[in-house]
DNA sequence: TCATGTGAAGCAGTTCACAGCG
DNA sequence: CGCTGTGAACTGCTTCACATGA
């Protein structure tokens, strides 16, 4: 199946470009279930409003995917993509702070299917501290580091308040963890141990408030 | 207060700009809390790990808001960003699915505080319908058009399955939303009515994957 | 022939470095 | 003198357009 092998220096490629083949690979399967054996850039880009330009120059950095004069071979790429997403194993996922966001994701399909999967939860409230949540039972914060050492989780969620998030951090990266989603609202850095994706939502949210119409029509400042 | 007014095309400024504004309006705050009067952008980036040059690039393209050789009057930026951002309004909030996501989206303080206010939430669930989730009381999703038009919401929260999510944002932008928040595996498009953000948490997650150093030591394709 | 893969061009965002001003 | 505000240089990402090869 593999017609070529390629070193890719996996920290030369740009966040960009793997956030894009995520969404290719969503797309290709969605194609794969419609029994869609082949496809063009030109089409896949039609079909779900990408750039066909940026498709081929987004695989082009991975090897020759595809055949000219041809196009894709759908369930091929699904593979070799999900391959290079790193989709072909199982990721243990820690979460730290089961507030309302940290709930919602050991509850959420995303993380708990395919290559996801919570192993542990932990909050410092003793209300919380014992009780089933999704696919875990909630844990003291305090227990962090053996706990997470022990499941083996790679990937952490930071789910507390922005004053507990550095502690947190350095908890998880002492614990082996190696990449963070951080939703508590203070930018986290990427270190050299561990890596950072920050997602913060009120950032989001005043990013709308900014671009919704003014009511006296401009902004004056 | 106002040194001088100046006109901007609002929507001449980059996402990336406004994103950055967020995040100093956070530092500022936290430095107002402080007491510190007066910062220069040197300092303010240092303490926040930031750029003075972005910084100082991001506020001019607003006005002259700092004195040169002194440096910026925190509280009186606090307030110009604050307007800038639209903060000095309330922003009602209408939630579109009432699960996982949504659910913790309706409690979550950034979303009730401040200049945002969650006015209601809808989910085609009969289990959900009538049971009160934060600060609203779920209705039926067939109600969304006429109840969005009372409430007078201008943000929208779409965090339904995929497949119902064109649907949703259809009816959002035909009952006078202007912006989205969409958490649904499908990137929507900006239209001329109603801007979107498209928050993925599936992307974010596989592009963690793919940085996790890899078992073999590099990416065979 | 037809669509890929790719240099080259174009555009956007960031950093530099300093003139200008309080 | 010190720090802002800003043109100019630079870096990186996207789009174009076509040579290449099945």
């Amino acid at each position: 199946m593999a017609r070529e092998r390629k070193r890719i220096d996996t920290a030369a490629i740009s966040p960009l470009t793997v956030n894009r083949l995520s969404i290719y690979l969503r797309s290709l399967r969605r194609l794969l279930e419609e029994g869609v054996l082949r496809i063009s850039s030109e089409r896949l880009a039609r079909r779900f409003n990408l750039s066909s330009a940026q498709i081929r120059k987004d695989l082009a950095q991975f090897g020759e995917f595809g055949v000219r004069g041809v196009g894709y071979d759908v369930a091929e790429l699904v593979e070799r993509l999900s391959s290079l997403l790193g989709l072909d194993r199982t990721h243990r996922i820690a979460i730290v702070g089961m507030g309302n966001i940290g709930t919602a994701i050991a509850r959420f399909p995303a993380f708990n299917s395919g290559s996801f999967l919570v192993v542990a939860g932990f909050d410092n409230d003793p209300e919380r501290i014992g009780r089933r949540i999704g696919p875990v039972v909630v844990r003291s914060t305090g227990e962090l580091v053996d706990a997470i050492r022990e499941t083996g989780a790679r990937i952490g969620v930071i789910a507390v308040p922005a004053d507990a998030a550095l502690w947190v951090f350095a908890r998880l990266a002492e614990a082996g963890v190696r990449a963070v989603l951080n939703f508590a609202p203070i930018a986290l850095s990427t270190t050299a141990e561990c890596r950072v994706k920050n997602v913060d939502l009120r950032v989001h949210l005043e990013e709308l408030a900014f671009f919704l119409e003014r009511p006296e029509g401009g902004v004056g400042v």
